[in-house]
Order: C-alpha cells, then sequence, then structure tokens
DNA sequence: AGTTGTCTACCTATCGATAGATAGTATTTA
DNA sequence: TAAATACTATCTATCGATAGGTAGACAACT
C-alpha cells in the first residue's frame, strides 16, 4: 500500500507515469511510452500494473501519500501561518518541479471520464488534503468555518496552478497566496 | 470568426465535441464519435475541420466568446456586484449544464499537452475573462489591485469547479462565490 | 522447484487522416 | 436561356500508426 512495497522498476513507471499525466491527464500515458521510456517493453509494464486503471490508482495513491508525508501533522505544535505556507510551498513545488500542474488538478478536472478507481483516488486525496487544511485551521476558527475555509484554500491553490499553466505566468500562485492569506486573516479577526 | 458562420451541421459538431471535451479534455473527442453523434461519417467531420487541431481551437474560440457575450460590458452602468453575481452564475451554469467543469479549466491544465493554435486559444479565454474582471473591479479599486485581485477570482472559481467535479459536490461553488464575496469587500474597503 | 521479471509475438480495436467519387446547389459564362 | 463550371456536403474505402491487452517461452535468482 506504501510507496516502498513498490520494486525499483514499478517506480520507475510511476515516475515516468506521474510526469506524463500531470501534463496531460490519463489519456496521456500509454504503455509503450512508458516502457520505452524506462527501458522494458510493454508487456513488461503490464507485469507491474495489470491494467491501465491499476497504473492511474497507484499513481494517485503514491501522489497522495507523498504530499501528506510532506504535509505531516496537522494538529502538531507549529503555527497555523507555518503550516499554510508549507502547504503553498508543497503546491509551489508541485508547479516549478514538473512544469505542470498538480496530478489531481489535471485528474479532477477530468473525473467523470476516469475509471472508477481512479477517480475514487482523486476523490480521496481532495478529501485528505481538505481535511489537513481543515484541522490546521481548527486551532483558530470553528469547525464549521474551518471545513468552508479549508474547501475555498483548496480550490484557490488548484485553481492559481490551471491559471499558472495556461497562461505562462507562474505569479498567479504567488498572487493568490498573498490573497488568501488575508482572507484567513480575516476569517481568524472576524 | 464568429458562431454565426458554421454551418448548422458544423454547429451541432462543435456542440457534441465541447461536450465531450468538457468532461475528458481534447483526447476525449474522436472524430468516429463525433460523427456518430451527428450522423455523419467521420471523413465528413474532416470536411468541416480538416485537422483535429482546427476543431479543438474552433470549440475554445466558440465558448469564449459565448462566455464574453453573457458577461457584456464590463464598463456599463451596472453595479460591480451584480457584474461578479452574473460572472459567479455563469461559471455555476457551466457546471450544471453538463455536469462537468468549464471548458477552459480542463484544457488549461492540459494546456502543455495541447496542440499550439488550441493551447492560445485556451490562453486569449483566460486573458479575457480575467480582463473583464479586472475591469467590473476597477470603478472600486486601483488597476493594479483590480488586476491581482480579478486573477484570483477566476482562479478560485476553476478549482472550486475541479473540486466540485472530483467530490461530487457542488457546493464549493457557493461556497467560494462567498468567501470571494467577504474578499473583495474586505479589499474594495481596505 | 518455484518465483520473479522480462521477452517475442500477436490480437483486436481505434485513432487521425486521405483519396476519390457523387449528388445537389450556386454561380458564371456563351 | 442554356450550358459550363465551381462549390458544398457528404459518401465508401482505406491507410499507417498506435492503443490496451494476452499467451507462452525463457532466464535468473531463492
Amino acid at each position: 500500500m506504501n510507496k516502498n512495497s513498490y520494486s525499483p522498476k514499478a517506480s520507475q513507471i510511476l515516475d515516468v507515469a506521474e510526469n506524463h499525466m500531470r501534463k496531460g491527464g490519463f489519456d496521456a500515458i500509454s504503455f509503450r511510452d512508458l516502457a520505452t521510456a524506462v527501458g522494458v517493453k510493454s508487456a513488461s509494464v503490464h507485469y507491474h500494473f495489470p491494467a491501465k486503471a491499476d497504473l492511474g490508482q497507484a499513481v494517485v495513491a503514491r501522489y497522495r501519500e507523498r504530499i501528506m508525508d510532506a504535509l505531516g501533522d496537522p494538529k502538531d505544535q507549529r503555527s497555523m501561518a507555518s503550516k499554510l505556507q508549507l502547504l503553498f510551498d508543497t503546491y509551489a513545488a508541485a508547479l516549478k518541479d514538473g512544469d505542470s500542474v498538480c496530478l489531481c488538478c489535471q485528474l479532477g478536472a477530468e473525473a467523470r471520464d476516469l475509471p472508477e478507481d481512479v477517480a475514487a483516488e482523486v476523490e480521496r486525496f481532495f478529501k485528505n488534503v481538505v481535511g489537513w487544511t481543515a484541522s490546521a485551521l481548527s486551532s483558530s476558527l470553528s469547525a464549521s468555518k474551518a471545513d468552508k475555509l479549508a474547501a475555498h484554500i483548496i480550490s484557490a491553490l488548484q485553481g492559481a496552478m490551471v491559471l499558472a499553466v495556461a497562461t505562462d505566468d507562474e505569479s498567479h500562485l504567488e498572487n493568490t497566496r498573498s490573497l488568501l492569506k488575508d482572507c484567513v486573516d480575516a476569517q481568524v479577526a472576524g
């Protein structure tokens, strides 16, 4: 279930698949391309991931685990502001590393066209990351307000990444970070 | 250039293509599927739109014109609040009508994988709609603040649609509308 | 001996795209 | 007016490329 359970070759395949999916969605990967990229034949990719849906699900699950690991415990001693900053940084890294949007922003948009298992994994990602954010906010806000604000923060970050990629202007992410900070402060204050 | 220049059959093709693209992106359309849906052969679709990129570009251009027409003049007599409400409603309609995200949210995410002409048209959509919003805000804010807030509003709306579709929860859009309203009010006030 | 990982070879289905023909409708010209 | 020409919108048939997926052989390691 966790990422360490994959063999080195399977991990390589997941790496390449994640990269391609972040740029073009689920349909942007093909067994042949992945095989060529990691130096095997397409049949060997099927050995590790029997069907394409299995591969997609694995990519999303590993991505979710990695992000959640990077975010850490939302209820620990760090300040709320530093937790939110970590959330922004994690998103910004996703944009800069791959010159592409968050994997689940890409897949979330096409959720209606995804194999069921993959879509479920994407939904799980969003619920986890919104849950983490709500939990980080909960020290300063009521549960109801924290839930709503958390969903809004994730929405805005996702959208900012889309705008950044679509208009080739990275400043959208920092712009949204800045305005969201004001939004959080206002909610906490009043 | 405008949508009235398309023949009835070409318009039908664009309708179906837009619907499919909003659910699964550019790769979700195929000449055969579109042909079947409108009752012709795939070669006939090529007659109207020689290559797939031509079709994609036409879909996005028509979409942009339709949305901009619906928004109207951002500098007319209506109040700023009513203009923003219209913007929200237009986005909400996109979600409800097709059970799918905004076309350009879908395509924006995969901008790096799109044919050049299609990507350019998507970028144009975003610049137009952000420009409209900035213009609508400009009566109450400095140009610099209006630009930034406009980009943030569009970002948040795009992201809210992704979350709504990915988690099958439409309330994200209203939630974001409400929080954005507070954000605009705060900016105008101070 | 059994497991793991990869291979060759193949399948069916679909993709975008093209060639060439045809019937009907305009438009131009003698 | 009548014939010649061009255009519109479709068709059938086909192309090469690629898609996801499978069967079975083979070699290496435990």
